[in-house]
DNA sequence: GCTACTCGGAAGGCGC
DNA sequence: GCGCCTTCCGAGTAGC
């Protein structure tokens, strides 16, 4: 916290309660909002992992290999990248020739 | 290769080829199944990640520095897992002397 | 430095000059010797970043967009990759059916 | 796309349209050279990127901490830096006072 | 100044 | 159960 915005963060200190509106509450608040808005999603975010695993757990109860089927998923994924990797190229072609 | 599940990854074998056409089409479908699910769950993974940037660009953009408050969420984690940790060695305790 | 190898990363302390051989200094010396090596590769490394970018610098001056540049370079990238990916595939294939 | 280059990426423009067919070929040749000059270039960064690897685990079999190797060279880098930094503060002072 | 990419570090899953 | 390896996250850097 030293070169970045002045006064931020934060607005350090109770010094604020001087000034004529009394924001800092609204300002903790906020934040607080922020912080809360992060973990909920977060938390939903690890639920996703976890369901995740209890699928490769089924597939593997049911004989399949968990190793190879992360192998093919990641197969799979590089292909849709690559696909949009391509688009994008074509996106950043009309740029380059003025096709906006 | 000793312990693993005879005939796996994707009924390995060749008793396939021996019965009539007994199965491998709904095993293609099962294994299929389980790759759409995992990869479905991995796309709502992907988009609570970006939820997360934008609530951070969010907080960014009237000056709230995003570093920091990966901080406090990790903090906050860290707070919770701890907590979460305590209270199951509390439980242990009970446990062990009898207070079920 | 706790649960790693007893008595490790630099030996701690003067006790090995109570031990018969005083190794201290050969023990210094190797691994001041794998710390040149280490910064004589990363010099490299870092000349070919910079030839790297003297080179899209070029293209630049004749009249190509590094930007797709970079594209075409990752996307070319991505192809071997894939095909790696594939290959790699095969090979868990083989073991889980027990071709080694 | 406003300041870029006008006439970008690959020849852009209708002159290549209008001209028999003079040059294209070796404009695509031009950037294929480029871009293979560029991949084998990132290959060998990538190589040193590898050896490095090696000599940290080389290090980690004889007992040395690859993360206390790594806090070392930042170190030793940010020495060197910062000593280039002051010589080159030095000749811009002496360019200053006539001391060329 | 901001964004995007690359690199290093940490954690989790897997195999032995 | 431990160690290895891959994967995910955060930090720093470079380009626009």
């Amino acid at each position: 916290m030293s070169e970045k915005e002045p006064g931020i963060g934060h607005n350090s200190g109770k010094d604020n309660a001087a000034k004529p509106f009394p924001k800092q509450g609204e300002q903790d608040a906020r934040l607080r909002s922020f912080i809360e808005r992060i973990e909920r999603l977060e938390g939903e975010k690890s639920e996703l992992a976890e369901d995740i695993k209890e699928v490769y757990g089924e597939a593997k109860a049911i004989g399949y290999d968990p190793k190879i089927m992360r192998k093919i998923v990641r197969m799979r994924k590089m292909d849709v990248e690559k696909r949009q990797e391509e688009e994008a190229l074509i996106v950043v072609y009309k740029g380059a020739v003025g096709l906006d």
